[in-house]
DNA sequence: GAAATTTGTAAAATATACTTGACAATGTGA
DNA sequence: TCACATTGTCAAGTATATTTTACAAATTTC
């Protein structure tokens, strides 16, 4: 699987830290770093809670780059 | 959680029984069905994988009816 | 109105998302 | 140059997504 770089963009263009992102989001700093890498398929409810705590959509952040 | 009766129309426009539809995405019907019942929390490339089957995006099918 | 298909549901088993604790590498600010 | 925050990674454990088998109620089709 290929690296989620919107989310890391999204992320640093809030300023936010893996552990920031995590804390705000409810998991912890290694699974935020491990969507972000590419490492694995996280559950919808996490991504949707993602894309709210970073202003973005679905298809923002999680559409296509996936598979 | 609700039901997601967006994924049971695009279903249905798509004249798929949840069985078709669960072939398609390589899921047994009993998973299918309990996302349509809003039983639980699919994981993303399974929403993205019924999305394709269904010409739709994530945004269209799962966005915001979670939680 | 019987037969076949579809749907909703459940319990037990398996696969995997996510946690916890930990360590090294890198960058950053004082 | 030293403390500190950030990132990448790993191994072992826990929680939960998904499967398998199965049964009954609706719905569709003839």
């Amino acid at each position: 699987m290929a690296k989620n770089l919107r989310l890391k963009a999204a992320r640093a263009a809030k300023d936010m830290s893996q552990q920031t992102l995590a804390d705000a989001v409810g998991v912890t700093r290694q699974t935020v770093n491990a969507i972000e890498m590419g490492d694995y398929n996280p559950t919808i409810r996490l991504c949707a809670a993602i894309c709210r705590a970073l202003g973005k959509t679905l298809d923002e952040l999680f559409w296509e780059e996936i598979e």
